[in-house]
DNA sequence: CGGCAAACTGTAAACGTTTACAGAGTGATC
DNA sequence: GATCACTCTGTAAACGTTTACAGTTTGCCG
């Protein structure tokens, strides 16, 4: 029985409408009751501020309506992307997110999937950096619903959704050629990962499919960052001055090559073709804009939200895995032409 | 009585274990208990792969261990750094971390505050847009702990943590003065805000102090965006091509502005000074890299997770309030100087 | 050996909500 | 008036964990 020094509950509400606990939740549901019996609950509810107690509820329940979003890391404007679709999706159908970062340690994310078991999120959606068998076999075991937003092998019985890194970096790629560059560096992000590997495969099948040669040395791989990109560039242009343009993994490496071009008087596009990768804000911050291949991030996210809600909804569907089509938004760093909407941009993508 | 279906319970392990369920509480507790018992709770719980659960947890116990953070919208940098120290200051100790986005709208914070009556969230860090005699209200009645970051009247019985976007301000467009500049427009972001009436105190006391009588029509309101900053660039720029210098409310405004500088072929910094504010990454992605008002928002995150987890941990302390000195990190944008460490900057702070 | 104190253990209740099921009430039909 | 079907209501139990309290066991000391 409860005290009366804590919020009102369901008790204290039957007491004071004269009825019992059972025929407080029926009104208070929806469920069937008198017309009176309606009136002197919600009278009783409105006059003492009762709010159910929503981990009793969950407990009864059996599901809690959080969904947890594990990714490495808030601060990348991909992930932010997502975050805000997954609420688009998932806030009006009354679901909490509940916000993970790995600081993309791997034994993190395992940590997350093993977590479910205590009950707290009804699902997860998960963004790996790799995926390795560790992962396989605590998410085949996972005690709540998991969509990965990310590549899987075919045998994982895990939803997922995947960005096409691939074609992205052939877009990109290709649009340089097709503009007359030929001496084309890449500067690839971590590439002990799926998405740069598929980087690689992308540039090197862009540039076989012309009849080029790719050279190792156009390659340098980095971690992220605007510096980090502009460290990369000053190396490649230093050691390989006829390079006429570069593509780079995310926004922040162009952004940084862009600047090393500045720093050596190399215009863009004129001298250095620049390309990057995410579609993120910063592709729109500088001058000339960048041109960027957009990975559909935000989309990735909504599908994966969506894909978890059926999932929970009861659904018993096949095991999905959809592809999100990359688009190259072209913009003045490939283009040159200056005019005053200099952020916009034209998209090409793959329909 | 648990069916077998379902995970294993305390009343799985103790039969299990041929104890009783206190027994088996106690053993994965670490309270008192005799070696065998030990030994044998402990081998059940592990082969039958025992997790307790954390919603029955949080029911008995009366604490879920997660915090919500509401805010405007999670796209915006500043949240995102918020973000991110509230969750190095709060995971390590066991926290959970809800997000939630009020869209800027109102009634979504005066909902949040109101949801925290529900239980499942053990207390709040809330980014008001603007606070209301209805915020108060609804702040006063807290069903747990709340911390704000922004402003609040002195009367509030809530910790709180703000900028001090008048000192930010004026560090900015002094620094403008010092370097010369005479004409000095203001780019606001949305004005009917405490941040953005702070902006202007700060703009017109810097130009008073100076000895400068504020001109009306060299400040503009617009809502932040890098496109709407090169409008309202552009559109001072033709009512008044003698404007010297731009301060704007956030490094979008900034960029657009420079990059409406960029179109009527206008020098950074030689012809327009750019000023933005946030030093968020943005301030470092355009050529050259904005000087930009650092308002803190990463500690003021750090701070609001501190006061919270003390509230939590039965402080009873007086209600605090602290302000966050503003920095100014000096930049290309307005010292001219390039450099191959283009994105660094010298900070100016106040100490 | 007996007494005492400390440690351990099991039973019952609590946390707050929802709902199955049995019983009571009501209205319609014969 | 009796019967049947439907609706409403209250009691008890469930959800899974923690812990107060009474009883039992163990070890030490005189």
């Amino acid at each position: 029985m409860t005290t009366s020094g804590g919020p009102p509950t369901v008790e204290t509400i039957a007491a004071r409408a004269g009825v019992s606990i059972a025929s407080v939740s029926r009104v208070l549901n929806g469920h069937g009751a008198r017309p009176n019996t309606v009136r002197r609950v919600e009278q009783a509810a409105a006059e003492l501020g009762y709010v159910p107690n929503g981990v009793a509820r969950s407990l009864k329940g059996g599901r809690t309506r959080q969904l947890t979003f594990a990714m490495p890391d808030v601060g990348n404007p991909a992930y932010v992307s997502m975050v805000r679709q997954i609420q688009t999706v998932t806030k009006p159908l009354g679901y909490r997110l509940l916000l993970h970062s790995t600081d993309a340690v791997a034994e993190d994310e395992l940590a997350v999937v093993r977590s479910l078991a205590d009950r707290t999120s009804d699902g997860l959606i998960l963004c790996p950096i790799r995926v390795t068998d560790a992962h396989l076999e605590v998410l085949a075991r996972a005690a709540r619903p998991v969509v990965v937003i990310g590549s899987l092998p075919d045998a994982a019985a895990v939803d997922s959704v995947r960005a096409d890194s691939v074609t992205g970096t052939l877009l990109a790629v290709r649009h340089l050629m097709e503009r007359g560059r030929r001496r084309i560096a890449f500067i690839n992000g971590p590439s002990d990962t799926v998405p740069g590997r598929n980087r690689r495969i992308g540039y090197e099948t862009a540039l076989c499919e012309a009849g080029l040669v790719p050279d190792p040395a156009l390659t340098v791989t980095t971690d992220f960052g605007i510096e980090a990109g502009a460290l990369a560039a000053h190396r490649l242009l230093d050691a390989h001055p006829g390079i006429d343009a570069v593509f780079c993994a995310n926004d922040q490496l162009a952004l940084g090559a862009a600047h090393a071009a500045h720093d050596r008087d190399l215009r863009i596009p004129d001298d250095l073709a620049v390309v990057g990768m995410d579609d993120s804000e910063l592709a729109r911050a500088g001058h000339p804009a960048l041109t960027s291949v957009d990975l559909g991030s935000a989309e990735r996210g909504g599908i994966a939200a969506r894909m978890l809600v059926a999932r929970l909804d009861g659904g018993r569907h096949e095991v999905r895995c959809e592809t999100v089509a990359p688009r190259l938004v072209v913009r003045e760093s490939t283009t040159g032409a200056r005019s005053r909407s200099a952020g916009a941009g034209v998209a090409v993508g793959v329909s």
